[in-house]
DNA sequence: GTCTATACGGCGATAGAC
DNA sequence: GTCTATCGCCGTATAGAC
């Protein structure tokens, strides 16, 4: 690819409507229905206009995750900021909408390297943010002699995750139970 | 689809080959990777017979579900039937090549009701048989005040597969510490 | 810089030939 | 029971209009 193909801005106003409509797409019929043509027809454009900002689909997912990313890592780093860490965690992973994105973008990168990478550096940062929160904090978690921080983080982070991945496939049952394990632990250690 | 297409045998050594050639591309290559072409060429078939077996690839892939979910299954409820019903559950759930296919499988699922039912099913099961196992049991598993048998049994399951689906775009960090963890409680409660 | 029109090969699916 | 021909949709590339 040497040649000089040219792409648009960055900044359009075009280009955010697009990856609002991809987002749109992805969450209600799946990666799948993001093609050219069908994100050309939901923002009343021209496909070739579409490939214009995005020459490749990959681009176009790259580009959302990116910009997703950025906005719920600097919503995490706030509330990090606040008395309780862990429950800014749980409210992170508890996020519906985002965590069906990235359940669908995890599929849709399962064996696609780049896309792959990009969510993976994500989630490295939320989890370093999450760390350096918790080692940053006098509370006693109680469990930390049986369960690390470590651990304490990916089970906060994976378990909703994992509940709206089976609620997404149908299933439904211990999930409330579950739920209410966890949130009975953070009224536990952090306290209200 | 009232018309009567034929359809190949249940039972052909030929259609035997079809589900392992898609079972192994989904694996290495993913299900976007499984199209009548690929899997013609790796079972040495021309598209045409992958086709006659199975019309439409949703059917390829529901058959696959059906047979795999059969023989894990079995193979579970074999397993919960020895004294360790926990660590039973455990070992199902661990077993990586299924959770991996489940994993590709229920990414496919996501927006197709068929597949999603037929996975959803095999879930279902699986959970019935194991709390049944769970409560036909004299053990004490200590924390069953803190966290019922649902919950636990969703945390033993959910676990590995989200750990499966989170080394498959590239994340490893705290997976090793959460099974040490987990075991460890299945040693204290269902000693070897 | 923004956008449109057109062409190409690969895909799932169907009907029907052998 | 096996295989071919054909159809419409897809991603992508390119040439060029405004």
């Amino acid at each position: 690819m040497s040649t000089t193909r040219r792409v648009g801005a960055g900044k359009s106003k075009t280009r955010a409507t697009l990856l609002d409509c991809t987002e749109r797409l992805m969450l209600d019929e799946g990666y799948a229905a993001v093609t050219y043509r069908n994100v050309a027809a939901k923002a009343g454009v021209t496909p070739g206009l579409v490939q214009y900002y995005f020459p490749a689909l990959d681009d176009l997912f790259l580009a959302l995750i990116r910009d997703r990313t950025e906005v719920s890592l600097s919503k995490l780093a706030a509330d990090l900021r606040r008395d309780h860490p862990l429950r800014a965690v749980w409210n992170y992973a508890n996020d519906r909408a985002s965590a069906a994105l990235i359940a669908e973008l995890m599929a849709l990168g399962n064996h696609r390297k780049q896309i792959q990478d990009e969510i993976a550096e994500g989630g490295r940062k939320a989890r370093e943010l999450a760390l350096a929160a918790l080692a940053g904090t006098s509370k006693d978690y109680a469990f930390r002699e049986v369960a690390s921080p470590d651990v304490l983080v990916f089970l906060m982070t994976s378990t909703p995750r994992m509940i709206v991945m089976e609620e997404a496939a149908g299933i439904a049952t211990a999930h409330a139970e579950t739920v209410d394990y966890i949130e009975r632990y953070l009224d536990h250690v952090e306290p209200r």
